[in-house]
DNA sequence: CCCTTAATGGTCCTGTAGTTCCGTTAGTGC
DNA sequence: GCACTAACGGAACTACAGGACCATTAAGGG
């Protein structure tokens, strides 16, 4: 037998599924990942604790499709017409994931879990590259309205502005204000003009 | 009696508190955060599990400790006369710990402690912090050479110097090779010059 | 609507993480 | 170098996470 749930997903497998899923993230934005254990997720879900086992396996495994479920819920990009605009809103929107008290927890949860399983980093990544993938056009747009130079990484400018406020969030343990978030978008434009994030282009020097 | 330890620190004492944070660092290096159990690093240190509870208690707290000792062994840094070289100097040293094997993974692990306790958060918190304060000075000399703006917020530099670099290791699982770090030193440089990092200035638009 | 069997969920079992107790070792002050 | 006791470490104990087994429930195909 293939995968638990895999031949019959409908009906009470779908909604032991959700259960489980909110439980899980309700105890990752409580304690965290480090006190995470199954037994207490399948209580929170009210659900045998052998369904909980034997579907997920572990913690890590659990956290894993968790993040594959919040991967299909997208957001829809800003088009405010201008590339710093565009990026403010992206910012914004990241800063507000991130200081939020629920969805914080949980991001940070999911990341601490990458960091010990292959399959939640790869999970991870897949998840980040598509969140960067849509965010892409706006970069685009800029280079076509002449905003940015010709051969500009689009990914790499859109990454630029979340990066400083995932440094904060799980490194320097700044604060996260929208001020913060709206100095990434300009920082982010900033350099981008400057043409530092021009493709295969050694990174010398900007002089 | 307050924490074991600080009554007769020397000798013994000092040598299981070296055995064990070293057999820590081992086994989250090799298993990471997730699967790290006190019991198993008192094996490895070959020292009485007894006395990894009473003197750590939690696998949190032993990564806490772990990270005071990390934070005392500072590194010096570069005096290459230019900002852009400065930064980039600190962009490789960054990149090569976060790249390296055991230190990478030893980071990821600490990073993924602090998401769930409170006082791990804390001391990371801290070791950045100093870590930034060591780096600041390259960025006021700059300013004072003429080479940024005025009132331009040093810390933040350093800070966008690192982000993107943790960005990757711990977000999105893009390569961490030379010329990201190059990059990312550029960009700093880059929305510097531009005025992106001015002090008190509400973050509205460059133009 | 019925039959097959995928999937769930009690219950019992086991390994081991984490604790307690107490005897032993060695740091520190005189 | 002696006495005092901080700190270590072995052994035995406990609680509970994780797993095994099987009876029960309800998808999904006909």
């Amino acid at each position: 037998m293939e995968e638990p749930g895999s031949i019959r997903p409908g009906g009470r497998t779908a909604r032991v599924r959700a259960a489980v899923l909110r439980a899980a993230g309700d105890a990752l934005a409580e304690r965290g990942f480090a006190h995470l254990d199954l037994t207490d997720v399948a209580r929170r879900a009210e659900v045998g604790k052998t369904t909980v086992y034997r579907r997920w396996g572990t913690v890590t495994g659990l956290v894993a499709d968790l993040l594959t479920d919040m991967a299909e819920q997208s957001l829809p990009r800003a088009r405010t017409g201008s590339l710093e605009g565009d990026l403010r809103a992206n910012a914004r929107l990241v800063r507000k994931t991130l200081a939020d008290p629920r969805q914080g927890a949980l991001f940070g949860a999911i990341i601490a879990a990458a960091t010990s399983d292959t399959r939640t980093a790869e999970a991870l990544h897949r998840f980040y590259a598509r969140r960067i993938r849509e965010w892409v056009p706006c970069v685009e747009e800029a280079i076509d309205r002449g905003e940015l130079p010709e051969g500009t990484d689009a990914e790499e400018v859109v990454r630029a502005v979340s990066a400083p406020l995932y440094y904060r969030f799980l490194a320097s343990g700044d604060p996260l204000d929208e001020a913060t978030a709206d100095r990434a978008a300009k920082a982010a434009t900033a350099a981008a003009r400057a043409g530092a994030y021009i493709k295969d282009e050694q990174a010398r020097p900007i002089l």
